[in-house]
DNA sequence: CGAGTTTGACCCGCGC
DNA sequence: GCGCGGGTCAAACTCG
C-alpha cells in the first residue's frame, strides 16, 4: 500500500473524524509503523517486520503465506505472496471501537482466537471489485485500548470515500 | 433477496 | 513425520 498517498487521504486526516466519532472520544494515532516492502530486501524483509511487529506490543506475529493453489502454480504463487507481504501497514490505535471506518468497504471473512492473546482476531478483505486488500484487527493484548490493525496489499482502487469527497462542492464544508 | 456476519472445518507452513 | 497454530473457506444464518 502506498501509504504516503493514504495518509492525504482526507478520511484519514485524524483531525476529520468520521460520523460516528464524536471528537471528544479518547481517539489517537498512537503509533503507527509504514511496513512499506521498498525499505527492506527481499530475503531480509519478513525478519525484518516480524522484528518490528514484535515491537509493537508483540501481538502481531507474522505468519507464512498460505497458499491453496494447484501445485503448478506454487513456485510463482509463492514468489508473489512474498512481494505481497512486503506491503504490510500496521497501525496500533487507542480507540474504544475496533474497525475504523478508513473508507474502504470492508468484509469479514474469519474471526480466530488466538494464543497468547484473551482478544479475537479478526479477518477483513477489501469488496472492492477485484481488490484483494486484506485487514486484520485485533485488540493489544497488553493494553485493552489500543487496537491493532494491519493492512496487507494495496487497494486497485479509490477509495468510495476520496469519490464521494472529490464530488462534493468546494464550499461543501463551510 | 442480496449483502454481510458467524463459526467450524480445513489447509498449509513451521518447529521439533 | 507429526502436531500446532495462524489464515482462509464456505455453509448457514442474520439483517435491512
Amino acid at each position: 500500500m502506498d501509504f504516503s498517498r493514504e495518509s492525504s487521504n482526507p478520511n484519514l486526516n485524524i483531525t476529520f473524524y468520521p460520523d460516528y466519532l464524536d471528537p471528544v472520544t479518547e481517539f489517537e494515532l498512537s503509533d503507527y509503523l509504514m511496513l512499506d516492502g521498498g525499505v527492506f530486501e527481499e530475503d531480509s524483509s519478513s525478519q525484518s517486520i516480524e522484528s518490528l511487529e514484535k515491537g509493537l506490543g508483540g501481538a502481531n506475529e507474522v505468519s507464512g503465506a498460505t497458499s491453496k493453489t494447484p501445485i503448478i502454480k506454487c513456485k510463482t504463487e509463492t514468489r508473489e505472496k512474498k512481494l505481497e507481504q512486503r506491503h504490510r501497514v500496521a497501525f496500533r490505535t487507542k480507540s474504544e471501537i475496533e474497525v475504523m471506518d478508513d473508507g474502504y468497504k470492508w468484509r469479514k471473512y474469519g474471526k480466530k482466537y488466538v494464543k497468547n492473546s484473551p482478544n479475537p482476531r479478526n479477518y477483513y478483505k477489501c469488496s472492492g471489485g477485484g481488490c484483494n486488500v486484506k485487514k486484520r484487527i485485533e485488540r493489544d493484548r497488553d493494553d485493552h485500548s489500543f487496537v491493532i490493525t494491519t493492512y496487507e496489499g494495496s487497494h486497485n482502487h479509490d477509495s468510495p470515500f476520496t469519490v464521494y469527497y472529490n464530488q462534493m462542492p468546494p464550499n461543501a464544508w463551510t
